[in-house]
DNA sequence: TGTAAAAACTGCTATTTCGCAGGTTTTATA
DNA sequence: TATAAAACCTGCGAAATAGCAGTTTTTACA
């Protein structure tokens, strides 16, 4: 409850709103969970009853597919949200799993806890609702990746993605993720990975023995994929005008 | 600003809290706007000041592409909101184009406004929420799908929810969409939805006569699919224990 | 309703992506 | 640190998807 306070995750939807006396409510109702790694703390399909929010740790949130196959959604890590589709809507199950990539702790709230604060709390509501369209605006633009780009472009994307999410040290991607997972977030197969791998390690480009994977020239990387990513160019350009 | 009152789109945000006095003063400022059939009146990139609801009408909401190449992100019909992207979020600029599929009557908000009625009134701002969450559920399954699904399972996944969407009369799906449209939206090329309609001709299950299309046997194009949409068996499953 | 333009169609070939099999390397853990 | 399991890698053939070119049909609208 109290450590809300003490808390450093600025991008905490909670955390941003937690001067306000309002929520104080919420706060006390508060669970901290501890997992290890590896753990499924959310499973697709069964009922939810609330939601979490990483309070430190690694997260990667996906969806079954046929076989087994899975869809990687998105990742997460400190101040995100998780499961927030089960939270509210018109569903009462679970859209989505999630699994720890490391040992992680996170905050949990009930949905029923936490509807009350928000119908008495416009502007942490307002702010949900922020939160819920710029999430929207990653899927959507992740719908149009996935029909348009190559197998290689996906891949980098995947990559570049993994970089800008839990960032890099020494060379080195901060975070474990096998060929298999960036196969499933990339909408590809495992060997498809490896190929790709090996081309960019060839190219100079990335550097990939094992789970150790880095990037080592961003420039490239980027060039390969920036015909996709024209909306920036764009919008900054009519900025000008 | 009073048609509000007598707008019979019950699944319209703005409708469903007309009743509320607070929200009158949103009303006044409402801006309707008549536009003709194939009339693109959003253009993803451009500076967004305020969002619209279709009154009458049908809508196909895209994405730019690469080459010619463009992904049709949803349809929407009266009472659907277009543009909600650009309304809110971290982006001012529209994140989408919209273009009307026929003709069509619009309502126009300024996101000014409407962020002003939404932190004094939480029961909107919580509808709005919900609905995010929902098209964000959406959004998520449709990453998924073409993710795994192949390019004839997308084309009927297509067809199946554009039936869901506009509704068949006579055994004739109520929108007029090109080869090109289905294409757009299944992430494939106009060549294939030409190939899978075929065959699909010569199966018994579709009926395409140039832009008239109709579904003939809608249990077969389910089965087809149905593989991919386990979520809502495993959930009735899940419910009956 | 006639006519030009757009859309739909088909066969063929090229390219991309996939899946398997079998060997090698890395990783987890006792 | 030894060892078994898991993950990684590669080549090859198969399958799926895409692209092109030429023809036919449909549609828009003067």
């Amino acid at each position: 409850m109290s450590e809300c306070r003490s808390c450093k995750n600025m991008n905490c939807l909670i955390k941003q709103n937690s001067v306000n006396p309002e929520i104080f409510e919420l706060l006390e109702n508060k669970h901290t969970l501890k997992y290890k790694k590896g753990q499924q703390f959310i499973i697709e399909g069964t009922p939810a009853h609330g939601l979490f929010f990483a309070y430190q740790g690694k997260v990667k949130v996906v969806k079954m597919g046929v076989d087994d196959k899975e869809q990687i959604v998105r990742f997460a890590i400190d101040g995100d949200v998780i499961g927030h589709r089960g939270g509210f809507g018109s569903t009462s199950y679970y859209s989505i799993s999630a699994e720890t990539l490391e040992d992680s702790t996170l905050c949990y709230f009930s949905k029923k806890d936490l509807k009350h604060i928000l119908l008495k709390n416009p502007r942490l509501c307002f702010d949900f609702m922020l939160f819920y369209a710029d999430e929207l605006s990653e899927s959507e633009t992740r719908v149009r990746k996935l029909a348009q780009m190559s197998v290689r472009e996906r891949v980098i994307d995947a990559v570049l993605l993994v970089d800008s999410k839990f960032g890099s040290t020494d060379q080195l991607l901060n975070v474990n993720l096998n060929r298999k997972d960036y196969a499933d977030y990339s909408g590809t197969t495992e060997e498809q990975v490896i190929r790709v791998f090996s081309k960019l390690k060839k190219e100079g480009a990335l550097n990939a023995k094992g789970r150790k994977i880095g990037i080592l020239n961003r420039e490239f990387l980027e060039t390969e994929i920036s015909k996709h990513n024209f909306s920036l160019g764009k919008q900054s350009e009519l900025e000008r005008l």
